[in-house]
DNA sequence: TCTAGGACCTCAAGCCACTTGAGATGCAAG
DNA sequence: CTTGCATCTCAAGTGGCTTGAGGTCCTAGA
């Protein structure tokens, strides 16, 4: 007697995809350009996966979670296959992400004060006015074109 | 007696580069979108801005750097004309855009957590090893696919 | 007046990471 | 046998530019 998961079926693409959240397109766009390896066929032409091809797919996906280039995620595989390579070459890559991370996340930072004050000055002083003296405006012109509007255009 | 600056003097497209920050190829790209009104000509062919062509370019150029769509900076300006038009539609889209910045943002927070607790890991844990035993890359493997391998492959 | 080299022109293609669409084929259920 | 979904391939589109080729214009110095 055999229990019925001890051989894992192999799937379709389909299924991959709901396993791991890449869209079908996608799985097809990842093997085009050669970061999963060419999916075995059946004689109908349809793409067969094995549960390694699954984790593979997964790796890939988590790391774009992550934020890595498809560069990056072909080098962070080919690392991982590796021996002969060394840990801190992974470290080193995932720390220079991580340093963009940081630098995108303060600047998202500073962005998101800037454009809540804007929006806080609309709604205090603009009361709905017309859309043209609209403080934000004033606040989104570049700062050494500050020039005043001569007066407002439908006060 | 004429002081010289009375009449700005119309700039070629490499001095309005220079003045909002945009690239040359940049400014006749927005201009080809239409984002920018068509620039005058030299009979030469060159194209010559004025001041407002100046001030039109740096409020794209700050919504830009605002992380604005190009879309969504076409919306502003022609509100931005338009008196029939009403200030709340500037400070929704404003609004709206606020709300991906800080979705971003929290995204960006979560992410450098995680990353810098990976690296961490792997600072702790393992001290240069080859590189397909790095923690980093069971810590990047999808969750469900928790599959422990069998043991280091180099030590 | 000639010339060198920069600034400008147009048009086309490339970048990233996909998505979308068209049109053909395979496959399983009713 | 039909219906309808899943899959296939190939091509083009997306955003926001950048890069390159190949040509013209303009200005400063000799």
């Amino acid at each position: 007697m055999q229990t019925t998961s001890q051989v894992p079926e192999p799937v379709r693409i389909g299924e991959l995809s709901e396993q791991t959240g890449c869209s079908v397109p996608t799985i097809r766009y990842y093997e085009e350009i050669g970061l999963i390896p060419p999916a075995r066929r059946r004689s109908s032409g349809h793409r067969v996966y094995d549960a390694s091809a699954a984790r593979q797919l997964g790796f890939v996906r988590r790391c774009r979670d992550f934020g890595f280039t498809l560069e990056q995620i072909r080098l962070l595989a080919s690392l991982s296959r590796d021996p002969r390579r060394d840990c801190a070459e992974a470290r080193d890559l995932a720390q220079e992400h991580l340093k963009g991370v940081r630098a995108k996340m303060l600047e998202l930072m500073a962005l998101e004060r800037t454009l809540a004050r804007f929006i806080d000055a609309c709604d205090q002083t603009c009361a709905g006015g017309c859309a043209p003296d609209c403080t934000l405006f004033r606040d989104l012109a570049p700062p050494e074109a500050a020039v005043p509007k001569p007066s407002g255009c439908c006060a």
